[in-house]
DNA sequence: ATGCCTCAGCTCCTGAGA
């Protein structure tokens, strides 16, 4: 089973792009569910057409111009939630489902712009009402994953310049130590439940030739829950979307778990 | 230097992203 999560930056540009890697993707071990995440579309602009075509449920939270979440599933999702419960919010940020016996939680982080700023403090409340989500979340559904844009690195080795980012947005220890909490929820990062290529990023500024120089940031995650670990049998970036005409600023992430026991 | 790209929208500039 793989599960992958990927920023599209705007669905409308990146359709054909994410239906063409769905369909890249090995017969015998396809897509089965993907978190998207920045659809930028109203939930009446969605292409579910799209996806049912291609053999794909989808369940959609949308949003003009900024935000919106999705998830596309191999399988038909169930229980659906749309953010966080109990967390006002007027930004479609998260979709919780249960697909294949596992609860999905794709999520939009905020980015927080800057240290000093509103965005911030707001990123800071949405994280502390995230983890009591996921808290709530898994002592019903201990096969439990949490992936998106976490807007977060958990340190320097997920960035390309760590002493001249250091303590900027995405690395300062705010929220770091948010990003440790949630993990200290009992999850793991899959990433790094395995060897690396050096400077692996998920994330390049569009500018300033940040994907040929290799200047990003690890900022896509995928966090499995204690009972999902021993399933997880790889979890990579896939850096070659990221290589397309007129690509989105991020790459997939996707992690790979083996049957059931 | 606060821009360098990219995207959406009250679209020929601005705000936001990260």
């Amino acid at each position: 089973m793989k599960i992958a999560t990927w920023n599209v930056n705007s669905l409308n540009v990146r359709l054909p792009q994410v239906l063409a890697w769905l369909a890249a993707q090995p017969p015998d071990a396809p897509v089965d569910v993907l978190a998207l995440q920045e659809l930028k579309l109203s939930d009446d602009k969605f292409p579910a057409a799209a996806f049912t075509a291609a053999g794909y449920h989808a369940q959609w939270f949308g949003q003009k111009t900024y935000n919106g979440v999705a998830l596309i599933s191999r399988s038909p999702a169930t229980d659906v939630v749309k953010n966080i419960p109990g967390f006002e919010d007027d930004m479609a940020r998260v979709i919780t489902a249960t697909v294949d016996g596992v609860r999905v939680i794709g999520a939009y982080f905020p980015n927080g712009q800057a240290p000093d700023s509103d965005k911030f403090v707001y990123k800071m409340r949405w994280l502390t009402a995230l983890r009591e989500w996921v808290r709530a979340e898994l002592v019903t559904h201990p096969n439990l994953v949490l992936l998106g844009d976490y807007n977060i690195t958990f340190d320097d080795l997920d960035v390309w310049d760590p002493v001249g980012l250091a303590g900027t947005i995405h690395c300062t220890d705010e929220e770091r130590t948010h990003l440790r909490a949630l993990v200290d929820l009992g999850l793991h990062d899959s990433f790094r439940l395995f060897e690396q290529p050096p400077k692996s990023y998920s994330w390049w500024d569009y500018r300033m030739l940040g994907f040929q120089k290799n200047r990003g940031m690890r900022i896509d995650h995928i966090l499995v829950s204690e009972a999902l670990r021993p399933r997880v049998t790889a979890c990579t970036v896939d850096r070659a979307p990221r290589k397309n005409p007129q690509p989105s600023d991020h790459a997939p992430v996707v992690v790979t778990l083996d049957a059931s026991v």
